[in-house]
DNA sequence: CAGACTAGTGGCACTCAGTGCCGAAAGTAT
DNA sequence: ATACTTTCGGCACTGAGTGCCACTAGTCTG
């Protein structure tokens, strides 16, 4: 029977989690560098075995993301559950500030894990894996929505168009202290929602200001 | 006096040429799968040392792209040629089909070349470190006719988003065989003035199927 | 022509990320 | 105790990328 609260699975426990070796691997990273800590530093620091390190995470370069798969599953759920009387822009739009909401106790964490990852060169090559991720979420919906392929060129650009518009509001948030994410983010989106058409944008006040 | 046509700057010449190694790359890539494929294979395949190899080019991932600079400063420059009657959004999407217009021979091989570059993994990732010196071009000049800074939201998202309905174009061009770029790129870019306005997106036609 | 100068070449040794293999360790189930 | 299951981590290996340095192949000057 399986009735043992405190080791519910077979075989030896595991050492550590993915989220303390994200955060061991996040300090070094802020203290030396990303390229100045090797592999060994963080398995070292962490208390484990370098090989151990590799089975938690594929690459160095996914450390800083922590457990982006749940955030995903937490993203694709929220889109699910939208009421269908939702427009798709404002349903995605609402989902992307859903996404992107943290409790203020970790938004100083997840603002130096951004640093990282919109600066560092090889994360900023990795990132793109996991925007492609998000993106598929991004599209699949929408072509739900749209009655046509995943794959088709409606459902892309959307998936494109609200990657770049989260992207530029996270680099106007890491770009200016105190401002606020969310907001910066609703700003972003509403340049979508205004549109191109005039060719003349809209000019829209970053929200950290507003 | 400098007068030799031949060898017109002093020491040795160079052995090879970046578009050169670049080519005997991207054969060894098809061949075999770029996995599959070390630096020392091509530097072997191209009658050099891996070390000259490294001179050439920053890095494997960098092979495939040829002498992407060079483009760039060609869309710079038609942008900055660009009557200032036409409209940004206008500009931009001239300068965005002029860069991806290619002579008709060299189409077949730049396919195959977009096809590793949007399709193996590593070199997805990398491609983003292109793709965001492309943007700054966008970026930038959309900053000039906005009379805004380049890190303001406005052309950031500006950016973001052209280089998502490029890529969308590029992804549809690849999935379907004798579909013609340029009309996917008008397509695509079309999206984006038609705008998302309404909450239901215009449905367009597909170029290749237009 | 000799010697100085300059720029490309490539061998060697090194670091570091990532992988396959396999035995040891630490648990559970019977 | 024994069997089974899962994690751990050492070891050896591949392959990318780098620093160093001697060598080569040119030009330029006297």
């Amino acid at each position: 029977m399986n009735e043992c609260s405190v080791a519910p699975r077979m075989g030896r426990q595991p050492l550590t989690t993915r989220a303390a070796l994200s955060h061991v691997a996040l300090r070094l990273f802020l203290e030396r560098g990303f390229d100045q800590t090797t592999v060994d530093d963080i398995a070292t620091a962490a208390g484990i075995g370098r090989r151990t390190l590799f089975r938690y995470f594929p690459s160095k370069n996914d450390l800083p993301w922590g457990d982006f798969d749940a955030e995903l599953a937490r993203m694709r759920a929220f889109l699910a559950a939208t009421d269908t009387t939702v427009s798709l822009v404002d349903a995605l739009a609402r989902a992307v500030v859903e996404f992107n909401r943290f409790p203020s106790e970790e938004v100083p964490f997840h603002r130096e894990r951004m640093n990282l990852l919109l600066n560092v060169p090889a994360l900023v090559a990795h990132s793109t894996l996991r925007y492609a991720e998000w993106r598929f979420v991004v599209s699949d919906f929408a072509a739900g929505r749209l009655g046509v392929a995943v794959d088709a060129i409606e459902p892309t650009v959307i998936g494109w168009v609200f990657l770049g518009a989260s992207l530029a509001a996270y680099e106007q948030w890491l770009r200016t202290d105190g401002s606020n994410l969310i907001e910066l983010l609703e700003s972003a989106l509403l340049l979508l929602k205004e549109g191109f058409t005039s060719g003349e944008l809209p000019t829209v006040e970053p929200g950290g200001r507003a």
